[in-house]
DNA sequence: AGATTTCATTTGTCAGACATTTAAAACTCT
DNA sequence: AGAGTTTTAAATGTCTGACAAATGAAATCT
């Protein structure tokens, strides 16, 4: 973990580096303590609250934990996909919503790695998964639903496709880019027969998945990306017309 | 940006949420100054050292940048692909390695991942990608390469397969799904016969490119698929006639 | 006017102190 | 001796105050 310091970028960034590369590398293991932040500071030769600035960028990334009286002190922290989602889900949004990423290129790649997901969905979704879906499929059909509602459905519905691939690592990488993708799609207002034809398209889909039809499934994703770039190219030109 | 602090959780876990959720709300807008350490201090009711600790959260996160000098301080970050692509790789890597994720499971989202950029890669291409993969297929055919160096290689073609897609988006959710298996791929040692066999599918799945044919492409993949995880049987097999 | 110097602002770092939490050790009472 | 209580020590969380270093802008000088 001893590295030499610069002394000409950030300490903390440094130390936080060293000790980021001492666990990536395996020299520090899951629940292990790190030395106090005491020693941390006498070792790299800095102050506290130097170590401090460290930690918590470490902690930031879910890498360490804190723990506080005798016996605490800072533990390697096991990576939990639930943890470290949340995380992903912001750094994807904000990639999108800052990096002016044009809609068409946003959705190119969400469908893609959905379709990723239909074969094994296909052959291993549960009853469960296809409940879930259909339960969803009845919240977007209520009238009174918002648009908001709408798209959080949306949501689940496709969360559900994802995890009945039985694939941790699968739904991890999904998460991020399903629901970055939902500022996007909060900017598209659904008309009634929108609404219907989506509707309609999840339907066919969650049947292909019932009858475990991976290509049905993916032709069901194909034709729903079509309608999604449909309703976003109706967006860009009512914007245009108001624009002028 | 205000909140009311708890007080029973961390003040700067909690002062960076608060500006964290600014952020991403869009509140606070790319290269936009926050107050300085000592006006947020004052805003928020606590030190500055707490202050800091909050900012060097999101500077981890890569949420801002900091200046030092008049006219300097904290300012919101425009996420780049290359700045987050990094922190992504990281933490599918831990995630793979904490949480004993079997072979298989790794293998077979990677794969179902990357067979998903098939069909954008086969119509979008450049000779450039094609001409980088063809460079890493004769590096791979090297005698003299080490295990590590033929990963590596083998990482950076599928890195241009999958920028060949020329989907910055899909590239940016694959560097993660690549990058994160090396670990659990370094683990395996190639002997002649595999190298041979893995350049032949990297060739045949580079012609397949060439001919823009997403299909073959798919096909290739999935025999590579089928391969490494073969190799990795093996590897098992051994370790547990070792244990023996 | 242009070059140089001074200055104010802001982050980076340090030292020392106190508060709070927590587990283990010491102690007391039955 | 054993169970419950109290004390204590170690560790993180927070604060105060200070100085160093960088940097742009204002003031000054030629």
């Amino acid at each position: 973990m001893k590295t030499t310091l610069d002394s000409d970028r950030d300490l903390s960034a440094q130390i936080a580096s060293a000790i980021r590369d001492a666990i990536v590398s395996g020299q520090l293991i899951v629940d292990e303590r790190l030395p106090s932040e005491a020693e941390l500071a006498d070792t790299f030769a800095v102050s506290r609250p130097t170590v401090r600035e460290a930690l918590k960028r470490l902690a930031a990334q879910s890498l360490i934990r804190t723990q506080r009286g005798a016996s605490g002190g800072a533990f390697v922290n096991r990576l939990s996909y639930d943890e470290t989602v949340g995380q992903q889900i912001t750094t994807a949004t904000l990639l999108l919503s800052m990096n002016e990423v044009d809609f068409e290129t946003a959705c190119e790649a969400r469908f893609a790695l959905e379709k990723a997901c239909a074969p094994a969905s296909a052959r291993r979704r549960s009853a469960d998964h296809l409940a879930a879906m259909r339960a969803e499929i009845h919240r977007q059909s209520q009238p009174g639903l918002s648009d908001e509602g709408f798209c959080a459905s949306d949501v689940a519905f496709h969360r559900a496709l994802v995890e009945g691939a039985g694939n941790p690592v699968l739904g991890w990488h999904l998460a991020g880019a399903i629901e970055g993708m939902q500022p996007l799609m909060n900017m598209i207002t659904f008309s009634a027969r929108d609404r219907a034809r989506i509707v309609g398209l999840h339907d066919a889909i969650a049947n292909a998945l019932e009858a475990r039809d991976a290509q049905g499934v993916q032709t069901g994703l194909d034709a729903l990306e079509h309608e999604t770039l449909r309703l976003a190219g109706q967006v860009r030109a009512a914007r245009a017309a108001r624009r002028r």
